[in-house]
DNA sequence: TTCGTTTATATCGTGCACGATTTATTCGTT
DNA sequence: AACGAATAAATCGTGCACGATATAAACGAA
C-alpha cells in the first residue's frame, strides 16, 4: 500500500500509466484559466515556448522537440499563424520545409511567461528540488519509451 | 543546467508542463501497439482497469477515479459496449445514474492485463522503487493542482 | 401537489493526437 | 537528363478532452 489512492487497481505497476495521465491532464486543467485569457490553448502555449527559446525552427524540429509530427502541427501552427501569433513560410533553399518564427504578437506574449511560470510551480504545492527531480525522472522516462527508430527499424 | 534536454527552455522551471506531457504521450505511445491487438484505446484499456479493479461502477464514479466527466466517458463507453467489452443500464432505484459493468469479453481482457503492465515496466527501463516514488510524486501533484471544489466554489 | 433547485448523464462544437495516405520536392544512380 | 527512393508537410478519418449547454430525474420546501 505505498500509495494510497481512492479508486485504483492495487498493484502500484499498474498505476505508472494512470499516474502520468490524471497528472498531466491536471496541468493542462491547470494551465487553462491563463492560457484561455491569452487566447491560447495548451499545446499552443507550447509550441510559443519553444520559439521562445529558439526562434524560426521548421516544423519538423519543432515536432521533434515536442514529440508531435506533422499531421498534429501542421493544423495547430495554421491556427496559430491565422491568430496572428506566428508566421509560417517554405524554405527557399529547400521547398519541401516550412519555416515556423514568431509575430510580434507571439513574441509580445513571451513576458507573460515567467508569471504564468510561477503561479503553475505555485500550484503543484511542491519544493523547486523535488519537481527538478520530477522533471528529471519524467525526461528519462520519456526517453526510455521512446522507440529510437535511429538507424533501421525493422523491415527486413 | 540540471536538465540537459535538447532544445527546450532553459529555466527548469519551465519545463514541468514539458516533461509531464511529453511523458504521457511517450507512455500512451508504448501502450498502443499492445492494445492494437486487444482493439482498445489507452483510455478505454484505463477504464476497463478500473472496472477489473471494481466492477459495476456509476458513470460519474469512473469520471472521479479518472478525472474525467460524462461529456469524454459516455461516447467512450457507448463504444466499449457496442464492442461488447462493457454493459450499460439505467440505475432502477436512481434513474439518473448508469451503472457500467464488465461484460464478459471485457472481464476475459482481465487475464492480458499483467503483460502489458510488464512489457511497460521494462519499457521504462527505471527500477520499480524508482517507478513507485514517480507515481507518488505525480499522484500528489495532481491532487495539489486539482481544484478540490470540494464547498463552495466561490461564487460571491 | 407544484415548482424551483440540484444532480447525473448526454449532446454539441472545437481542438488536439495519431495512423494511414497523399503531395511535392530533393537526392542518388544510372 | 531520367527515374526511383527518400524526405517534409499536408490531408483524412477516428477517438479523445473539455467548455457550454441540454435533458431528465430526484429532492425540498411552500
Amino acid at each position: 500500500m505505498t500509495v494510497p489512492v481512492t479508486a485504483l487497481p492495487e498493484r502500484a505497476e499498474d498505476m505508472i500509466c494512470f499516474a502520468v495521465y490524471a497528472a498531466s491532464h491536471a496541468m493542462t486543467r491547470a494551465y487553462q484559466p491563463m492560457l484561455k485569457a491569452l487566447g491560447l490553448t495548451y499545446p499552443q502555449y507550447l509550441v510559443l515556448t519553444v520559439l521562445w527559446n529558439e526562434d524560426t525552427q521548421t516544423v519538423g524540429a519543432l515536432g521533434k522537440c515536442l514529440g508531435m509530427e506533422s499531421n498534429t502541427l501542421t493544423p495547430l501552427l495554421k491556427r496559430l499563424e491565422a491568430t496572428g501569433h506566428i508566421r509560417r513560410q517554405r524554405g527557399k533553399d529547400d521547398e519541401r520545409q516550412v519555416f515556423v518564427s514568431l509575430a510580434p504578437k507571439g513574441d509580445a506574449l513571451r513576458t507573460e511567461a515567467p508569471d504564468i511560470t510561477r503561479c503553475i510551480i505555485e500550484g503543484t504545492g511542491m519544493e523547486l528540488s523535488e519537481l527538478e527531480r520530477l522533471v528529471e525522472t519524467l525526461t528519462q522516462l520519456r526517453r526510455n519509451m521512446t522507440p529510437k527508430t535511429g538507424k533501421q527499424d525493422r523491415k527486413a
